[in-house]
DNA sequence: ATTTGTTTCAAACAAATGTTTGAATGTCAA
DNA sequence: TTGACATTCAAACATTTGTTTGAAACAAAT
């Protein structure tokens, strides 16, 4: 009951994020989803009540899922070297952002569905948050705040993390229009060179680069 | 023939330009703008053809001309206090970015639609990278290449530009995010902190905090 | 083979979409 | 005032939207 159907109910989940994605919620239709995934229109609707629902369900099951194996990938990176230094830090960081464990396909699907989440806020957005926001900024205070007793008050320490944060999206849902300003493809020896700038940019915004903690 | 009516015409603008930036292009029907806008339904086409085309519009007629009175009051601060430093350079922008001389409604509009332009590029995006994007680049090239030499490259330097819209523009589209994050209001004082936040971070990640040009 | 419950399907549903129409209203110069 | 034009309007247009329906197909246990 669970398990053959399951094809249908799954393949519905992995087309419907990867359209959600591209194009964002209210551009894809449950008939143009219901085509790519090869199954009938109802289906949507009598495995997930509603389109608003299946767009949640891709969060739940998918999305977040995903995310925190990519925080076990990062944590795990991290644990491999001891002592920590923040360029370690940040490195892992940024690699688990614009590389990870992920295809390349995949990963610009990933970071494209939450950035037009974070953009246009539902409901699920708190889940989220819950889920994997708030975890991993608790994972970076753990790992980076020794480095940085002069953050006396909170606040300035959350500011350069949510601002990290907003590179490494930034360079994400902005893709296209880099290459355009920029006239250079983003293939994978600009983002090499992308990742080693971004390390050494949020780095240098942490206040880490007059001190030995290369 | 041009004036009377032009007062549908920039009403349908005006309230078109506020309610995409609010919700997106497709979130948005042609028949809520009317309404919001107090008039009939066929002035949309009669005036704008589509409302692909209307899309076009606000962004030909309000937000590049907006943008560049932007830049306008961002050189002549600049202008003002001869000679330059960094510091100055990115307090003038973030100034320029999140206060300006929009009030925070019309600056919080203006933000959210570009940011949904780029994360949804359609062919307007190349008018605007054009008009406003290419030009504001030249002008913090100019302003700032003097003091990073050691930029040989072109594409470093480009990159740090990009990074500091990258947070710039963070901070604006992900806005009930941070809130919902950090807890805190996002009101006139928590915005003047965030102002001096990034002008720490964005010049330290320039490179530009051992040296004096604070 | 029959029953039970689940999943799929084509068809239809009401509601909402962007656009078009043609008459009515307004504007203003001749 | 008349005529020519631009603008507004209510109504209707054909499509597309998300959802529902009820029958058919399927699976697995009795």
């Amino acid at each position: 009951m669970t398990e053959n159907n399951n094809n249908t109910k799954n393949r519905i989940l992995e087309t419907a994020e990867a359209l959600f994605a591209q194009k964002g919620y209210h551009a894809v239709s449950v008939r143009e989803i219901t085509m790519a995934a090869k199954c009938n229109m109802a289906a949507v609707n009598y495995h997930f009540n509603s389109k608003k629902n299946l767009y949640m369900e891709v969060f739940r099951t998918q999305w977040v899922p995903r995310e925190l194996r990519m925080y076990e990938s990062f944590s795990k990176e991290l644990s491999k070297i001891e002592p920590h230094s923040p360029n370690l830090v940040i490195q892992a960081l940024a690699s688990a952002y614009l590389e990870g464990p992920l295809t390349n396909e995949e990963l610009k699907r990933h970071r494209q569905l939450i950035i037009r989440e974070i953009n246009n806020p539902t409901e699920v957005i708190e889940y989220v948050a819950d889920h994997t926001m708030r975890p991993l900024y608790r994972i970076l205070q753990q790992h980076l705040k020794p480095f940085f007793p002069e953050h006396s008050n909170e606040e300035s320490f959350t500011l350069d993390i949510l601002s990290i944060f907003g590179i490494l999206l930034y360079f994400n849902y902005s893709r296209p229009m880099i290459t355009h300003i920029t006239g250079e493809k983003y293939d994978n020896a600009f983002k090499t060179r992308l990742i080693t700038h971004l390390v050494r940019f949020s780095l240098n915004g942490l206040g880490a680069n007059g001190k030995d903690m290369q």
